[in-house]
DNA sequence: CTTATTTCTTAACCTATATTAAGAAATCGA
DNA sequence: TCGATTTCTTAATATAGGTTAAGAAATAAG
C-alpha cells in the first residue's frame, strides 16, 4: 500500500530504490473507520497523514457547537493541522474519517530527519505546499468576491467525486453556508 | 539593502559567504513609487518580491469593479501570485504599492535554479510557505466561524502596525466587509 | 496655501443568508 | 429487517451586513 505514496511522490521527483526504502521504513500504516479520529483539538499535532482509500476531513467546532470544515482529505491527499504540526502548538482542529478509510502516517519529527537525508523529499513538500497555498488563496479570494451559488458551483465543479460521496451538510460546512440554505440553492431553478 | 534579505534567510537556515553572493546576485532591487504595480491581473507572474521598506497588496476586481484584498506584504514579507507563480498561468491578482516602497525582486526561473545550487534556499521557502499556509487555514477558519467585528479585532491585534499606516477602507477589504460597515462597527460602543 | 481628491461617517432602506421548527427521506446499526 | 438516527426539505421569520447617498474630515497635489 505503501507504493501509492511513492507514485505521489514519484510524480514530483523522482525516488531511487535507497530512498524509497528509507521513505517505507518511516512512515505507518493505519486503519481509521468511519467517525473515528486521528486528531483532537487541544492536543499538538504529531502527524501528517497520507489518505491511501477512503475521505477525512479536518473543521473547528464554534462557540455555538457549530462545525466548520476547513478541508476534505479524499485519495492521495495530505491532511493534518499545519499550525500546529510546524509550530508545535495545541490545535484548534479536529481531524477525523468521513468513510471507513486507511491512512499513512509521518511524525513531524521524521519528515524533519527525512529532510536531511533526502533533500528530495523537502522539495516534494515544497510543491506541495505551494499548491495547497495557492489553492487556499483561491477559496480566501471567493469568500470575499463570490455569493454561496457561485460558490457551491465551483465547488461541484472542482470536486465532482465528493458531491456524491459526501452528505450535503458537510460541503455547506465548507463553503460557509447553513445546510437549509444550501438545500434552498439546489432547489432554485437555472 | 539585499542585506536585510540575508538576515530573513539567516533566521531560518545559515547561509556561507559563497551562498550569499549567489543570492545577492540573483535578486533584484526596485523602487515601486506608491500606486505603481509590480503586477497586473492577466500577466503570468515572473516575479516574487521581497519587501525592504513600504508596503504592497495583492487584489482581485470582481465583476463589480470592488476589489478584494488577499494579502498585505509590509517589511520582511514576501508577496506574488502564488498561483500564477507557481503554475505559470495567468493571473487574476493585481500587486501595487500602497506606500513608496523598495522590494527585491527574484524570478521564479531563477528560484528553481537557486533550488539546485543552494538547498538551504528550497529550506527557506518551504518554511516560509508552511508558514504561510497555516495563516491562511486560520484566515479562512475565521471567516467560517466569525462574526466582521470579532474578524476586525484580530486583524488589530494580528497587524497593529497597518492599522496605523493604512486607510480603513483596505483594512475592510481585507476582512471582507464594506468600508461603510467598518465604519458603523468601529463607532459601536463595547 | 488652496483646491481637488480620497477617505470616513451617518442614516435610511434593502437583501443574502441565518434561525427555528417540523415533517419526509435516507441511512445506519442491531 | 426494522427502529433509531441522521440528513434533507420547506417555509416563516429574523438579522448581519450591503447599498445608496450626502456631507464632513483628512490627505494629496499644484
Amino acid at each position: 500500500m505503501v507504493d501509492k505514496l511513492i507514485s505521489h511522490i514519484n510524480g514530483i521527483c523522482l525516488l531511487n530504490g535507497e530512498e524509497i526504502e528509507i521513505v517505507k521504513e518511516l512512515v505507518r500504516e493505519k486503519d481509521v473507520p468511519r467517525k473515528h479520529f486521528v486528531h483532537r483539538a487541544g492536543e499538538i499535532a504529531q502527524y501528517s497523514a497520507f489518505i491511501l482509500e477512503g475521505c477525512l476531513r479536518s473543521y473547528t467546532i464554534d462557540q455555538n457547537g457549530f462545525e466548520h470544515i476547513l478541508q476534505f482529505a479524499p485519495e492521495n491527499w495530505w491532511i493534518s493541522d499545519m499550525y500546529s504540526f510546524v509550530k508545535q502548538t495545541p490545535s484548534e482542529l479536529n481531524i477525523d474519517a468521513l468513510l471507513d478509510s486507511k491512512v499513512l502516517i509521518l511524525s513531524r519529527d521524521c519528515q524533519l530527519r527525512i529532510f536531511d537525508r533526502i533533500p528530495k523529499l523537502e522539495r516534494y513538500f515544497r510543491v506541495l505546499t505551494e499548491n495547497a497555498l495557492a489553492s487556499s488563496n483561491h477559496r480566501t479570494l471567493d469568500y470575499l468576491s463570490l455569493p454561496a451559488k457561485v460558490r457551491y458551483q465551483k465547488f461541484c465543479d472542482l470536486y465532482p467525486t465528493l458531491i456524491n460521496t459526501l452528505p450535503q451538510k458537510q460541503i455547506a460546512s465548507y463553503i460557509g453556508i447553513t445546510p437549509e440554505f444550501l438545500s434552498k440553492l439546489r432547489g432554485e431553478r437555472s
